[in-house]
DNA sequence: CGTTTGAGTGTACGTTCGTACACTGAAAAC
DNA sequence: GTTTTCAGTGTACGAACGTACACTCAAACG
């Protein structure tokens, strides 16, 4: 049982990043209480300042973390890149597979991008951006269309990322596994329709 | 002055529940306190129990209000029904305009729906699948397609619903009137692009 | 006109909250 | 081996919380 003091802080932290994702999991960040945190980790109330300024900087830590898991999602929708046709199928699969396994994460940025502390909601949004940028270079190199102008790109990327979203947060909200494979059947149609708009689309230029 | 007993009382609740939308304004309904709903009437705090249950009860009435005015936007949408090509510029015109006009409606039943008590969260969902549903029927009613599976017209619904569930929740993040216009023409593309999806569709049947 | 009703008052309670302050004791640094 | 550092302790505080209970007093009622 040899533990540098340094670890031993890095688990402490740990357990108070883990308590606050779970006691949050029902209400949200902005209901959370610095003791309701410290009791569950089972430390005293004050120890919490040893870690964090406030619930909101533990907050915009938990977006941080959030979102390494949701890059890795985009690592494996990337890595697949199989035929043309079913990448549709793949990547919604990829998706639902890790809102299950990410669940708290997940119901942790789809809350708190509309109800969190100001500095929370910002992270999310800008990081959402973010994604949705990449995303759109992504549709450029998938489908090397030039026909497009890069705002209608930008745009295009903006809807599938609304709808992605929209699917994950209705996954999050049906406990019921029959239900959410036709939400899931549902998503997947939404995103054949919005490539068929895409295929016969023309930007003005 | 004279008032009768229930316009009194009718007065103060009136009070309570646009004292409870403006203060949760910048958290969430599971962090405000029946004592700071009080305060802001400028009543006892025992005095809310004459008129709810609880916050959550409190929370159950300012959603159906809410979706009284969304159902008025509703109308104002189908009211217009001019030239065909423009139904996408004065429907999301008009959403734009909802939104501004009950700015706290709207922001409340984005932020509780991801965020609220239990049973507010079931409530704003229902309703809104129940928005989705009117706008399947509205649909077919628009264009009087037939070879449409109704599965695949509720699903166009669904995405359509939640693209301007976006736009709306974009709006109300979005301070500045210039970067709002951007948001907004961009909403007007991704509709397009649906519809530019939808005329090619062809369901399964 | 006397009685009833009920919206709003006022006090009082136990609980939880954030945080200030002084502390301990073992790992880290010297 | 002595000193320093610092994660975690323990106590203590004023403020805010939900809610119980007894109350007032004007409108509504019979």
């Amino acid at each position: 049982m040899t533990e540098t003091r340094g670890e031993r802080k890095e688990r402490t932290r740990r357990a108070i990043l883990d308590a606050a994702l779970r006691l949050c999991e029902d209400s949200s960040l902005v209901a959370l209480s610095l003791r309701q945190v410290a009791k569950e980790v089972g430390v005293v109330p004050t120890a919490f300042y040893r870690h964090f300024d406030s619930i909101e900087a533990l907050g915009l830590e938990l977006v941080d973390e959030s979102f390494v898991s949701l890059r890795a999602m985009l690592l494996d929708v990337r890595r697949s890149d199989p035929a043309f046709d079913d990448i549709i199928d793949s990547s919604i699969g990829i998706l639902v597979e890790h809102v299950h396994q990410q669940r708290a994460h997940f119901q942790f940025i789809v809350r708190e991008r509309a109800a969190g502390p100001l500095r929370v909601r910002e992270a999310i949004n800008t990081a959402i951006e973010q994604f949705e940028k990449e995303l759109a270079t992504d549709l450029v190199r998938l489908t090397g269309t030039t026909t497009w102008s890069p705002q209608d790109l930008q745009i295009l990327s903006g809807l599938i990322v609304t709808a992605m979203v929209g699917l994950a947060e209705a996954i999050l909200r049906t406990p019921d596994p029959g239900a959410e494979r036709a939400i899931v059947e549902g998503a997947r149609v939404q995103l054949r329709m919005v490539v068929v708009g895409a295929l016969n689309w023309r930007s003005k230029l």
